[in-house]
RNA sequence: GCUCAAGUGGCGGAAUUGGUAGACGCGCUGGAUUCAAAAUCCAGUUUCUUCGGAAGUGUGGGUUCGAUUCCCACCUUGAGUACCA
């Protein structure tokens, strides 16, 4: 019998899907294991080849686990709210809802028919109201909570009502807005319920606020930070700007030292880490108080607070700089520097924020006249604006030490501002000297001769004396905006009473979406849902109700805004462990069995944003007491992402070239329909080079023919070539089979491809026209994208799997090549041919030999090292070394094919299923024809290392002279080194190597290696 | 600029504690089988070579009996981040 996979694979998938044969028990003697992936966002164009690398990976783990006794949770869905569904709906009118269920049921086909051993009774989709109504809640939760910083927890927003009620603000430590006023007891209390409302909105960890936002006009939404890369919007690369909106935020900065503490105690990748708490930004340092020096007697007195991460340099600040935008701008500034002081400023707002980031050379600034008073000399000091100090971190404003700071040295210099050397024995006269740790700090009154540990130490210690400052940390992190202008994303349980938010009872949820009429923003500037005429919250009858009847009395106005898409992805893993729950977002037993993610694995692209927000939830929820653990994930894998390998051909001729020699265009231009040509990569590089091959010389010469037949007076000109032909991309569906062959023909019946569909080919002696292939990005744009269905359709999944795997190292970037494929399919076939043949299965009962125990056994220990340490693409191998081998050996015993086949399982499930069956019913059996109580090869345990069938007698020992090996010799292992030295100078080999010299050393590692020295 | 990865045949890659560099596969070359093709099987395939050998893991140096592996400097590529005080 033949290797048939198709009809294999078909029948497999469908007994496992029929038998629930992984299927995860929320009760269990066995001990848990959890196995994640990053849930895919179902996009309209299906998966590319690229897609199920992560979930292959994760499979193979997954099904590694169960063969080792481990009751394996293995889960999928659908982060189904976002963007593309949306703008498909602006285009066409069609609900978000039809696409993504359609787009979802392409998924689910395309996942299915690779063979993954997912619980699918535990999907979850983000935009499914019974999912969502539990992100309603958490949002519910994270608005009732408020940050204790003395407990270092989120505690529930009415125990700092009780604190309010019984002391005022004064002794709360808090994470909360700035800029809070100080209030007693019986002020509050004598509040109205508003005021205190809007004062408790000032400490919840999801506060509503006017902030400045980055906005972009092109999506008609504000952007989180994680979402603008180099200042365009991640999607679609359109410009952001800053403005001031009312927007719904997350008090994230609450959690910023203990997501970076946590990072220490999860197993993620450095780099990742890294990100993280790059994004996060700590610096310890300072805040330092300096008064401004009055200008007339009745000014108010005002102070300049700033942070620094330098207090021990502060005897050298000579200068202060502002940001354009800080507040005492305009309160300082002097008459006569008003004019100077306003003009930049009007300067620097024109300036995009990406012009800014681009030109961080160019060194501008203005004198606001006023001065500040040095906390310790008593000098003054001027203060000055720049944009080079950002009105976004700390305080907006600095305290300049140009002999230690590169930006205020070049500030300094180029407006002539003193710099004061602090620096003992070091030379400021060329640049500033930012290294802290390599000098002593002179020049400073109390911190001369002190290093930068004690002066810095001193340094706070003397301000804080004198009530100007103290030791600070400050996070680079914001809090994150959680306020988008969408419709397709979870509506907030809010509604708004005298413009006040109200939180509608979790027992209500969820607040489902309301039909639109259109998906885009209203007239008057209004979110999408602002379109919605039954969007009215009735506080009576606790439902949702026509906007008609709003009163503002007992029916009141709902929110307009939705969720950001990292919403239903910061706690979708906690929902797998419990997800048909309708009562509580996963049971309390549910939540302890499961606890947390052992393997986390998905792509590296969501370092600052998904796996930051998804941490911080977590760590809430578990402040909360909901979940067990503070940290999700113990270890995380980025997978690497799958290039394609595009095809390029070379064309010449009008729409493809410019037109050279000058002649020619003329001639063209007087309306003669030129010819077009495609033409080799070499002839391409040399026309690059400005030289001309053979190739292109006959063309042109043909063309000019051409010309002068129709009566033109043409003649080439000139070698000159270069960016004369055009390259492009042609589709893989195009190329001969798996090869670079282009199939001519089919390329110009192609409409895509109708610029092309005249051209003369210029093909080699065999009619071959052979496309330039280069690695990119896969993308539907490029032509290059590989559909798993047709590696499916064409090797099987088991070949697709294997493939996936064999490419390279899981964590790398690495092209696809699906010419590459039959090398794993025909291992597969081989492997087929071990166990069966025309005349059926092969398996016998023979006593296996020695040679085949040993390939079985080192199989074994190799496979098992290489799954636990993620190297897929060596186990690989090693199962093509063992097929190669006991194919070699003839060996048919069922001893050791058996076992051979738990290995291979988890990578070629459906091959291994169908021989296992096989073996145990002793023919090749169909999978129809198996007995109720089967169980699959899932249920197998994973075969044991058994290290003596490894124990060797002799080594094979390579002889090196200075570390070069020159040839080997087999010798017993047991023999002692001396001897072994002795028998490898007796060598007439080594006498040759030496060629009469001595050897001054011998080394002998028994086991290893001999090196003769001489 | 800073941070983090990574540089090995024509290509993807292997060598897990320093110990025979190039496993395994693709591609290529030759052969067998076939009327022919596909498929399959066998042999070869880092480079140079006077066929004895010699050189060789981005470059230059170092440590070591011995370095793809450890250390220093540099170059290149990729990713992230950026007047962060």
């Amino acid at each position: 019998m033949k290797y048939n996979f198709n009809d294999i694979e078909a029948k497999w998938q469908k007994y496992w899907a029929e038998n629930q044969t992984f299927k995860a028990e929320n009760n269990s003697n066995k001990p848990k294991y959890y196995v994640l992936d990053m849930f895919p966002y179902p996009s309209g164009a299906g998966l590319h080849v690229g897609h199920p690398l992560g979930y292959i990976a994760s499979d193979i783990y997954a099904r590694y686990k169960r063969h080792q006794g481990f009751n394996v949770l293995h889960p999928q869905g659908y982060d189904s709210f976002g963007l593309p569904a949306e703008q498909y709906a602006i285009q066409t009118g069609q609900h978000p809802a039809i696409t993504t269920k359609d787009n979802i049921a392409t998924y689910r086909r395309q996942l299915d028919q690779i063979g993954f051993s997912f619980d699918w009774s535990r999907e979850v989709r983000t935009s499914d109201p019974n999912y969502y109504k539990w992100t309603q809640w958490i949002f519910i939760q994270l608005f009732n909570s408020w940050y204790n910083n003395d407990s270092d927890k989120a505690e529930d927003i009415s125990t700092l009502e009780t604190i309010f009620s019984s002391g005022g603000n004064d002794k709360v430590n808090a994470v909360c807005d700035e800029n809070i006023q100080p209030f007693s007891a019986e002020d509050w209390k004598s509040f109205s319920s508003e005021k205190q409302q809007q004062i408790l909105l000032q400490y919840r960890l999801t506060y509503l606020a006017e902030t400045e936002v980055n906005w972009c006009p092109a999506l008609g939404t504000v952007l989180a930070n994680d979402e603008i890369i180099n200042g365009v919007s991640e999607r679609g690369g359109h410009p952001v700007i800053r403005k001031k909106m009312t927007q719904w935020s997350m008090r994230i900065s609450a959690y910023a030292e203990r997501l970076l503490q946590g990072l220490d105690k999860i197993d993620w990748t450095d780099s990742l880490k890294e990100s993280q708490r790059n994004w996060i930004g700590k610096s310890v340092g300072a805040s330092v108080t300096f008064n401004v020096l009055p200008i007339t007697n009745n000014q108010q007195p005002t102070t300049i607070s700033v942070f620094t991460t330098r207090p021990d340099t502060i005897f050298g600040v000579s200068f202060m700089t502002l940001a354009p935008e800080h507040e005492l701008v305009q309160q300082i500034t002097t008459p006569e520097q008003k004019a100077a002081v306003d003009a930049y400023i009007l300067a620097t707002a024109k300036r995009s924020e990406r012009d800014r980031m681009a030109d961080v050379k160019t060194i501008s600034g203005a004198f606001t006249g006023a001065y500040a008073e040095h906390p310790f000399t008593k000098e003054p000091i001027p203060v000055w604006i720049g944009d080079y100090v950002l009105a976004g971190y700390g305080t907006g404003a600095v305290m300049s030490v140009p002999c230690g700071d590169e930006r205020d040295y070049a500030f300094a210099n180029h407006f002539n501002i003193p710099i004061i050397n602090i620096f003992e024995g070091v030379d400021i006269s060329e640049s500033a000297f930012s290294d802290k740790d390599k000098t002593v700090i002179g020049n400073s009154d109390f911190l001369n001769g002190l290093n930068y540990k004690k002066a810095t130490k001193r340094a706070i210690y003397e301000l804080e004396q004198i009530g100007q400052g103290e030791g600070k940390t400050n996070y680079r992190l914001r809090d994150a905006v959680f306020s988008r202008q969408r419709y397709w994303g979870e509506p907030f349980p809010v509604y708004y009473v005298k413009g006040m938010p109200q939180m509608i009872d979790a027992s209500h949820l969820p607040i489902k979406l309301p039909e639109v009429e259109k998906y885009l923003p209203t007239e008057t500037g209004e979110p999408p849902l602002g379109n919605a005429t039954v969007w009215a919250w009735d506080t009576n009858k606790n439902e949702v109700v026509s906007n008609d009847l709003i009163d503002n009395e007992t029916i009141h106005p709902l929110e307009l805004n939705t969720m950001p898409g990292w919403a239903g992805s910061s706690w979708y893993f906690n929902r797998y462990m419990d997800a048909h729950n309708e009562n509580e977002f996963a049971s309390k037993e549910a939540l302890d069995y499961w606890q947390d993610v052992d393997l986390y694995i998905g792509g590296s692209e969501h370092a600052t944003g998904h796996l930051l927000y998804s941490r911080f939830w977590q760590k809430f929820l578990f402040d909360k007491g909901v979940v067990p653990k503070d940290e999700y994930a113990k270890k995380l894998i980025n997978q690497g992402m799958i290039l394609g390998t595009s095809a390029f051909c070379y064309g010449f001729g009008p729409g493809l070239s410019y037109e050279k020699p000058t002649d020619v265009v003329e001639a063209a231009k007087a309306g003669i329909k030129n010819k077009k040509y495609v033409i080799p990569k070499e002839s391409y590089d040399k026309g690059l080079k400005g030289e001309l091959d053979n190739i292109t010389r006959k063309i042109i010469d043909e063309i000019i023919a051409e010309y002068k037949s129709k009566g033109f007076n043409v003649k080439y000109v000139g070698d000159e070539f270069s960016g004369t032909f055009t390259p492009f991309r042609v589709s893989l569906n195009h190329l001969k089979g798996t090869s670079d062959f282009l199939d001519i023909e089919s390329l110009k019946q192609d409409s895509l491809f109708s610029f092309i569909k005249d051209a003369i080919f210029i093909t080699d002696e065999n009619g071959n026209y052979t496309t330039y292939r280069d690695v990119e990005k896969m993308s539907k744009s490029k032509y290059n994208v590989v559909n798993p269905d047709d590696i499916v359709e064409d090797y099987g999944a088991d070949s697709l799997r294997l493939y996936e795997m064999f490419l390279g190292p899981l964590e790398q970037y690495k092209p696809w090549n699906t010419a590459g494929i039959t090398g794993v399919h025909s291992f597969l076939k081989k492997l087929w041919k071990l166990y069966a043949d025309d005349n059926g299965l092969k398996v016998t009962d023979a006593t296996p030999t020695k040679d085949a125990l040993k390939t079985l056994h080192k199989t074994i220990k190799k496979v098992q090292e290489d799954i636990e340490n993620f190297s897929f693409n060596t186990s690989v191998s090693t199962f093509m070394i063992a097929a190669n081998e006991l194919t070699a050996q003839k060996c048919t015993s069922k001893e050791i094919l058996e076992p051979l086949l738990v290995l291979i399982s988890p990578y070629a499930p459906h091959i291994a299923e169908q021989l296992f069956a096989s073996i145990q019913f002793g023919k090749i059996i169909d999978v129809d024809d198996l007995p109720q109580n089967y169980e699959g090869i899932s249920k197998a345990s994973f075969p044991e290392f058994d290290a003596s069938h490894l124990v060797e007698s002799s080594k094979n020992y390579p002889i090196s002279f200075n570390g070069k090996m020159r040839f080997t010799m087999e010798l017993p292992l047991d023999m002692s080194k001396d001897a072994i030295e002795k028998a490898v100078l007796a060598n007439e080999k080594t006498q040759e190597q030496l060629a009469g010299r001595t050897p001054k050393k011998v080394i002998v590692v028994p086991g290893k290696i001999v090196n003769i020295v001489g």
